[in-house]
DNA sequence: TTATTATATGAATACATGTTCAAATATCAA
DNA sequence: TTGATATTTGAACATGTATTCATATAATAA
């Protein structure tokens, strides 16, 4: 295979850097099925309402989240689901055995 | 879905983390394939070879590349085939237009 | 209007970390 | 042994960033 080029790989990067957050990659995680106001999100992940907002800033910016107000509330939600299958795929690499090859 | 519980978030986050690294991303990528020695991965990418190192020793400790020495040089390559899915989904998602949804 | 609820924003800080440089270690060849 | 090549290691630094706190903005209700 041909090397990534730097451009793309940082592109890619960015991606991979957001949900490397233990705090926002559990964000994406309650986003994944339906979507969720903040406060919910904050109550939910014992996280404080402030900084669930800062990070569903960066999520949305970075279009792995959307959102929508609704009222009083606004409603975030997965972009797309590649995100369920990354998440899925390295939760299998993390499961399994150490002695495991394809 | 239930919520990510903490200790499985920083899990996983702590892998998406390794490869939200430009640098690191693009070393997995040119060990995807193939078994590379140090020097040729430092060459190909442009990146000096102790920076390179010190990369290798996070992505190994963390399980995403294996090693194995021959002679004089050392030998890296990507430790299962979930991280070239992880690499396909998201290098998807990245080049999907704004409006598409699942 | 005022009060309440929900969310966003900006500053400040403490901590993490990517990178460089120099030196150490290891293997092979002569 | 000596020298050359390949890789690792540790310190130092500069930058990035996750989190908190206080404040601002927006929508609803009375």
């Amino acid at each position: 295979m041909t090397a990534l080029p730097a451009d793309k790989a940082a592109q890619l990067a960015e991606v991979f850097h957001l949900i490397g957050d233990p705090s926002r990659l559990r964000i994406v995680f309650a986003c994944l099925d339906e979507p969720v106001c903040v406060s919910d999100i904050a109550a939910q992940l014992a996280l404080s309402q402030s900084l669930v907002s800062h990070h569903l800033r960066l999520l949305k910016a970075a279009r792995l989240l959307d959102s929508e107000r609704r009222g009083q509330k606004i409603f975030y939600w997965a972009a797309d689901h590649h995100i369920r299958h990354v998440l899925n795929d390295m939760a299998i690499h993390i499961s399994e055995p150490d002695d495991f090859q394809e």
